[in-house]
DNA sequence: CTTCGCTAGTACTACGTATAACGTCGTTGA
DNA sequence: TCAACGACGTTATACGTAGTACTAGCGAAG
């Protein structure tokens, strides 16, 4: 029968025959030169032997820190973040930190308390910029604060981790004008950050410097049904446009089908390009046209950054490098 | 500026004029009948005013107890598990519980201990018989344990609450059978779970009913392409398939992909049928006939649960109504 | 005028941990 | 012979909170 009440540090004590100090010196690995080896071994011995686990609520009020941060995304939808957050959870794990997950419930509910929901003591915060709801709550807590995808230097950010969303959309851009394309419009996400303000940027840069025309901008809400409503105001203008240039990958998939639903082909009328490389871009046919952005590896600079901070390190500002992804819904335009 | 430290319920008595006791009776609201209404009253206020959270490490050390759950997901890569997650949230919410989402990482990276990563006190854990390796860390730990999708009646869970995924798969049956369909195919998941085992077994159960021929079965990965490999497989035998039944929508996205790679049509030439309405089912074209889950009533009732065993109640294991949404990746078979 | 009861609070303690400060031996150098 | 020292542990305390047990004051009942 296992015990009802958990087994505590002063439950190992007894059970090796010292102290509880002793016992605390010896699992925080603090003992060396201060206890004997021998005791030490039944130290650890008793505490695996009652299945001891240190109360991390009394370590916590003890320490006064927890290393633990908040991981802050938005609902979970796709998979995007999944990624991030195994890219954070990878780091966290090496370096000995714990990380509590908070879906912001953007458009879903009501946003719990972060803090209360953590139901623990935090002493950074790991956000994306898409979940605004919940930084307005964690901002004047005073908490380390590293943003993922947001514009670098803007308080109260201690530091920011981007992908190099500018040279992707620049690659994209170069990659429809090297098929010979000229008439774009771009679906642009119906949403007021930054990250989607640089693509936009971006775009009409790299088309510029190319002396080609600039693109047309339908805006639409970050959904499949979004990209479609959108692509089909898109592909009523005249001239039709040859390609779409797609936000998101969201935006792209429902971009696809107003082509089809107009009785035209992706790629051979129109030509998509997604963004993210989500699951979902190879999973439409044709797969997308898209640009991959390292989610793992934002999460995982995201935590060392939040690493840095504590240590008293200044970590800057990160930028990590994306590719273009050439898949089936790019092709020269027709004629 | 705010001060260095986080003001602690002394610090709020201090301001407000009173002991340390009554700021805790005042914001626990235990005061009626022992505090006076103005002095509650400025008790608050100078709450307020200090920006006052309490400490949840000392809380939960001095209840020994944190109305908190770890919610056991498999790694976060589509969005069903987030909808589970946003209705256990909103009912964590609405009873003032903390929940902590704990991902596992299968077949990402190793598993960080999942009270450790968890930073908090727990004593409860919702757990999707999908997350099969934190489910070993977390079984011998002694905490009411309610399981989401998993077989009723197996200790150590005190509860299971399931989605009536037979009667799903029955309904699929019943529908390929009512559009005259015989030659079936089961794309069925090749993951050794008890969801998958009810899938294929209420399958065969409905078609002897009918006294039709029994399905055939590929199995395979759970993924795009594990469907799609799965459903050549299928659609090379003789004579052809006409439907295929796939366990999970991301398998009947491959499938769907197979039948077009060999020159078909879906749903003209053979259906396909998902299941769980994932977003992905109204992201392809054609969109999928699928069985649709109640995702957020699966977790808001997992955490019901969990709140009985709490409150001393014994929950019962919890079936809930499954819906076929019938769409353009079924017809009546060929000739 | 005592005593009871009620209101409106306060003093104090325990929760489990980490660590600073403090013994207590046996050994060693002068 | 004795102080000094190192090796090995222990004692005691604080972290912030919740709540139990107490007290003080005061009006009313006996």
């Amino acid at each position: 029968m296992a015990q009802a009440r958990p087994p505590t540090s002063r439950d190992v004590a007894e059970a090796a025959g010292v102290s509880q100090a002793t016992v605390s010196l010896v699992l925080r690995d603090r003992w060396h030169g201060r206890v004997s080896p021998a005791r030490a071994e039944s130290v650890r011995a008793a505490a695996r032997e009652l299945g001891y686990r240190p109360n991390l609520a009394a370590r916590s009020l003890r320490l006064g820190r927890a290393r633990t941060a908040l991981v802050v995304v938005p609902a979970l939808t796709g998979d995007f973040f999944g990624r991030v957050y195994a890219g954070a959870a990878r780091v966290a794990a090496e370096r000995d930190l714990g990380l509590v997950l908070y879906p912001s419930p953007e458009g879903i509910g009501p946003a719990p308390d972060p803090f209360a929901s953590a139901s623990a003591t935090l002493d950074g915060v790991l956000a994306s910029s898409m979940a605004a709801e919940a930084l307005a709550a964690l901002s004047d807590a005073g908490l380390p604060l590293v943003m993922l995808d947001s514009e670098p230097g803007r308080a109260p950010a201690a530091a920011t981790v981007n992908p190099d969303i500018a040279a992707g959309m620049r690659l994209v851009a170069a990659h429809l004008l090297g098929l010979g394309h000229r008439a774009i419009t771009h679906v642009a996400a119906d949403v007021d950050s930054w990250t989607f303000a640089v693509r936009a940027g971006a775009l009409a840069e790299r088309l510029a410097a190319a002396g080609a025309p600039p693109a047309r901008t339908e805006r639409a809400p970050l959904t499949v049904r979004g990209g479609l409503l959108a692509a089909e105001r898109a592909l009523a203008a005249r001239p039709r446009p040859t390609a779409l240039v797609c936000d998101d990958d969201v935006l792209a998939a429902g971009a696809c089908k107003a082509v089809r639903r107009l009785g035209l082909r992706v790629p051979e009328d129109v030509s998509v390009t997604g963004f993210d490389d989500l699951a979902l871009a190879t999973t439409v046919e044709p797969e997308l046209t898209t640009v991959s952005l390292p989610a793992e590896e934002l999460g995982a600079a995201g935590t060392r950054a939040l690493l840095a901070v504590w240590e008293g390190r200044e970590p800057g500002d990160a930028v990590l490098p994306v590719r273009l992804v050439p898949r089936g819904s790019t092709a020269a335009p027709p004629g």
